[in-house]
DNA sequence: GATAAGATGTTA
DNA sequence: AACATCTTATCA
């Protein structure tokens, strides 16, 4: 068991997205650890229309632009927090939503972002966490790769702009996907 | 200060 | 297909 160095968040953010496909997210909470693997992925970079931090260095976007390998976590829709990992190549911006996950432990369903969170009890306190230090309530371990005739490349979810990008990654017949 | 839209999920 | 519900960004 061991985490990803920062050196993995600091490259071309599709790239990250895909190879987090099959890798483990741990949580500690309330005295217990949660634990699930990530079968859902979709990028955002800074030159995605759909992207917070498209328009620049907002408060809100502030986040994707800090160091690779922390975590950004924002509010949506009135109720849901969505989680991202922050994952870019020096000097850029961008991110990663993890939208669903194989659990493995007893933990409700994760298929979707904002049940994710809130199954994991991720909020706003957790932004800009380090998911590389296993020391943290959140963090990111290596999981089993996964091949790549197992990865389905998609268009992403629920967004307008940009919506012709192929930035969606999920495995193959894996139960656990959203919008099956 | 006001307003419109949003990386969603549930219900009908 | 509607709706619950509130933050953020973008105006004035």
């Amino acid at each position: 068991m061991s985490v990803m160095p920062h050196e993995f968040y600091k490259r071309d953010t599709v790239e990250v997205a895909k190879d987090l496909l099959g890798c483990k997210l741990v949580r500690k909470t309330e005295g217990k650890t949660l634990s699930g693997i990530i079968v859902e992925t979709e990028a955002y970079t800074q030159d995605d229309p759909a992207c917070h931090a498209y328009r620049g260095e907002t408060p809100r976007a502030a986040t994707l632009f800090k160091h690779p390998g922390i975590a950004y976590v924002y509010f949506i829709y009135g109720m849901y927090n969505c989680f991202n990992a922050v994952a870019h190549p020096e000097g850029k911006a961008g991110g990663i939503l993890i939208r669903a996950l194989e659990t493995v432990y007893a933990v409700k369903k994760t298929n979707g972002p904002g049940k994710l969170c809130k199954a994991l009890n991720i909020t706003r306190e957790l932004n800009e966490i380090d998911l590389t230090n296993p020391a943290s309530e959140l963090y990111l371990e290596i999981g089993e790769s996964v091949p790549e005739n197992k990865i389905i490349t998609t268009t992403r979810i629920g967004i307008k702009n940009g919506c012709d990008y192929l930035w969606r990654f999920y495995i193959k017949d894996n139960p656990y996907v959203s919008r099956k």
